[in-house]
DNA sequence: CTGAAAGCGCTAACAC
DNA sequence: GTGTTAGCGCTTTCAG
């Protein structure tokens, strides 16, 4: 910039009002203004956000610290945070923060992070404590999305766990499943929250749940499977499986094929979360659908607005509602307790 | 800073010479350095990245640009790159380029991104010429990763797309098939490739290809699902179909499902990528397996090793090799020209 | 061994 | 309208 002052024969701050497009300030020479345009784009100048940044600018950077990016439903969240985020002005930085192993490395980078405007912690963090307890100290404005729980100081936008996993029963109830079992991911956040209300709900239309019918797995495809082949296995299968994401759930179809069980025939499947393969899922996966959008404008806005306005918003809850996708994974029981073999 | 330095009664540069633990210079009085550590510590003090970086330290961040997010092979590869970078010591930062309509936007962001050490461009932005010319006249060091393409002056990691192609008509081949379609997405960069890979390969088997078997599509189940249905509709429909990607291929396989043929008894289907839920799919997906992590590592180094030694790999190409993963959804050819009815 | 001072690139008072 | 000056937080000569 200095070069530039030099080369058009002004002084650095005009030029420095010319090239930040200072608003308050006097009006500036319509020439001069031509000309140290003319020279900077000649010198082909390029602002330093460092330096700006420096000054106390905002960076117009929004840091996301997301568990496991190649998760599909995280990734569509992803994307949604980044659209937003860009409407809003906003680049995204992206903190992977991929297994617990990685916590303190993830928390650096956080750390680090400062030169961001705000952070979003997308997904359960909750085994990493010292990853929270940095968020709290730091005065830096923070939302955290799909956390499950509420985090005190820190504002969260979650999804009502509970009604999902009623919606998916109900649905499940109403075509006379009683036997009904669940893969469940980690017991964090929203997962815990969906294995409990699972529980509670079955209890409360009085029907039991046999240890064998709760399966946990990792939240991965082949997780899934393993758990549906164990359902499978069972000398009391049951008739229906709920499964605490589509990704787990499409694992346990595919499980259920290699077994010879033909879903919704023999078994069927529901889903949580609504990722994009789950209506190409065979057959397509019944699920609950998750409002990704909604929540990733929501709770992008909170950031924005706290990094912007500076008002402490706290931590108001904001759960939004999910709703029930039908598909073609739900039909009525079948009758025997275990299909007849086909091949 | 300067705070500390008062409050331990010391100048700031001695604060600043054991805080950067500066490694050339004189050592420093031990009982000084721990009080200033001492000091340091109760101060809460975080070092600003941004004032660090002004005074031309690398800020290890690593730029990288990726077309979509949603895409479960680029999410793969974001992790794969994300993990090797940590593993070199340097965070991500992701800039999103999704649809080309943003390109000035995703531009814009790379070059407020001049903050990072270097940048890895994800995926064939042969639609944004925009950003590649920006990417040259920066003197930024940039890797281009599944470009597809060789671009003179920046360092490209590519597959060979041609031989993946060969492997699975190969193998197509190996059973009898004959009447081979395409189900092709944008043509462009990698994609492209393996379009005209197959063109010349069909033909140098002379293998003929009518118009209607090569089906155009937006790189989603959804598009891949539309492309199947039009080709078993067809009058000669084929016996075997390629899509140029697992996405593609897993919609296919849907449409095919509802069309009510069997996999891979009526048709056979091969994709390529090998994303995480190929192998989950129904049937089990045949495909391309794409060496992500080699070529993840390669090209982080490459940019690490540019960034920091400053060295002009310029445009040595970086080739891999794909390889082919039998799973369960080829056969051989049915006998009929269609399938019988299954229901 | 430690302090003083300059400067990275930019912006914002405050003059003129 | 435009120039001067100070300083953001940190590192780094150059002197003590």
């Amino acid at each position: 910039m200095r070069d530039i002052a030099t080369a058009a024969g002004v002084s650095q701050s005009t030029v420095s009002r010319v090239l930040s497009g200072s608003v308050s300030n006097v009006s500036i020479g319509a020439e001069t203004r031509v000309r140290i345009l003319d020279v900077a784009a000649r010198l082909g100048y390029r602002p330093n956000p460092l330096a700006r940044g420096l000054r106390g600018a905002a960076t117009m950077l929004l840091g996301v610290i997301v568990r496991d990016i190649m998760d599909p439903f995280f990734a569509a969240a992803v994307e949604a945070v980044t659209t937003h985020a860009r409407r809003r002005g906003y680049n995204v930085v992206l903190g992977q923060a991929h297994g617990r192993a990685d916590e303190a490395i993830a928390l650096r980078s956080v750390l680090e992070t400062r030169h961001c405007d705000a952070i979003l912690v997308l997904g359960d963090m909750g085994d990493q404590p010292r990853l929270i307890e940095d968020l709290l100290a730091s005065p830096m404005p923070t939302v955290a999305l799909w956390q499950g729980i509420q985090i005190p100081g820190i504002a969260t936008v979650n999804v009502d766990n509970e009604a999902g996993v009623r919606l998916a029963l109900d649905h499940l109830a109403s075509y006379g499943h009683e036997r009904i079992a669940l893969i469940a991911g980690r017991p964090l956040g929203d997962i815990q929250a969906r294995r409990s209300a699972f529980m509670s709900f079955m209890a409360e239309r009085g029907l039991s749940v046999p240890e064998s019918h709760v399966v946990p797995a990792r939240n991965q495809a082949a997780s899934g499977a393993a758990a549906m082949r164990a359902l499978v296995d069972l000398s009391d299968p049951p008739t229906a499986v709920l499964a605490t994401t589509d990704v787990l759930a499409i694992g346990g179809l595919h499980a259920a094929y290699e077994a010879g069980w033909v879903v919704p025939r023999d078994l069927s499947v529901i889903g949580f979360d609504d990722i994009p393969m789950a209506a190409f899922a065979i057959p397509a996966l019944t699920t609950i659908r998750m409002p990704v959008t909604d929540m990733a404008i929501r709770a992008v806005d909170l950031a924005v607005d706290q990094a912007e306005g500076g008002f402490a918003d706290g931590s108001a809850p904001h759960v939004l509602a999910p709703t029930l996708i039908v598909r073609q994974s739900v039909a009525k029981p079948r009758s025997g307790s275990r299909p007849e073999p086909i091949r």
